[in-house]
DNA sequence: TGTTAATGGATAGTGATACTGTCCGCTCGT
DNA sequence: ACGAGCGGACAGTATCACTATCCATTAACA
């Protein structure tokens, strides 16, 4: 496969392949000749992945070279390549040093043993997930983490069955691809799932109190 | 309050605040003189959405204008002030004119009424969630949109507590904001359990097959 | 009352990011 | 034989979110 067919088959125009492989994204292809090279079908997939972590993670470069890197090292078990995988993604780091956002982050570590969950000591989700209660407190938000334990029981299950899924594939790569563009997708999903919801119950009250007989608008579906 | 009062206490630099007035984000404040003007309490709460927006909610100057332009239209119900928002938060939207994808959002659509939501025609949300499915398709996840329903099943709970906590503040502005960044601070918060959920049921299937008997790791509260 | 520091406003510059364009000498396909 | 396409190198571009500098003015303190 040229690079001009590599591009017909990834949707990537040639200068952003050259761009990617310049950046270490991408394997270069088998030399044949000084100015010819051989890609297969192991490039379109790999182009795949990164425009998906750019398209929907929008995660920058550097970041997607780390994923790719964890991806690739065969080195490291499953579990710690899920490990790194999420370390990777990464989010917007708080400043820990904030005495605020530390003890958050006690109270977000006691629910996680509390849950029975073992949690790797450094991963990010703990002080992201303190820099998030902080935000909401400051807006005056009556939260307690013990709120979020219904979200985290049916985060539970969908994780149970995505490990599960990804486990049972073939190969490492593969399946650690899995992990990497279930989280990302599902995370987006979860979200847009979340907007729908909250449309929907805006919907709900506004329309009964308001009592607009207008005879443009009828509810047609609007019970539960 | 003076700029550098401002400034000191919201945690915005002068320089950044003099950008955001420049760009429409921030009002000015009541000018007492050629080269002096009079800020108020306000002027942090704004500072604060405004930086809450970018640093929580990754949103780019352009849309966290569009969003303080939806929360300050005083001319809309709040229903409709929160139908803007959610348009005006948007995401990634994919082009609309792939066949897959407007196969899919028929998909969406007919969940979405057979949920009994009402949702509006130009949801932002209806195609987003398309190409999400399209996306995992693409990496062969065996994935109906009925599987989502669970997921739907727990945002409409945690929703209609967030639109009734919203509709019971003082003042439309005041809910508007509300529901702005509970919208965005949930939706990153769900994404952290989800990464910790992962990372714990990876842990659960990790340790036990491995079987790993080395005197340095040793179970605490592994089991559920 | 003088002087110094800060202010609002305007405009230019910066650094990071993700490409995109151009040039080159080479070589594959016809 | 020869033109289109190739890999490789490198410079250029667009956008974004600031940041720096300048200016005339004015507030605040000595």
């Amino acid at each position: 496969m040229k690079i001009s067919e590599l591009s017909a088959a990834s949707g990537v125009t040639i200068a952003s392949i050259k761009y990617y492989l310049r950046e270490g994204l991408l394997a270069p292809g088998v030399a044949t000749a000084a100015n010819q090279a051989d890609y297969g079908g192991a490039h379109v997939d790999r182009l795949r992945l990164i425009r998906s972590l750019i398209d929907v993670g929008g995660l920058p470069i550097a970041r997607v070279r780390a994923v790719l890197a964890a991806v690739d090292d065969e080195s490291t078990t499953l579990h710690d390549a899920f490990g790194s995988v999420m370390h990777s993604l990464g989010t917007t780091q708080p400043h820990t040093d904030d005495a605020e956002i530390t003890e958050a982050m006690t109270e977000v570590g006691d629910w996680i043993s509390g849950r029975g969950w073992v949690i790797k000591p450094n991963a990010p989700a703990v002080p992201a997930l303190a820099a998030l209660l902080v935000t909401l407190r400051r807006f005056d938000f009556p939260i307690s983490i013990e709120m979020l334990s219904g979200m985290a029981d049916i985060a539970d299950e969908n994780a149970a069955d995505e490990v599960a899924y990804a486990r049972a594939m073939s190969d490492r790569t593969t399946a650690v691809e899995t992990m990497v563009i279930g989280t990302l997708v599902f995370e987006r999903i979860q979200a847009e799932i979340r907007r729908l919801a909250l449309e929907a119950a805006s919907a709900r009250l506004d329309t009964p109190t308001k009592s607009r007989r207008s005879s443009t608008r009828h509810r047609s579906h609007a019970g539960a």
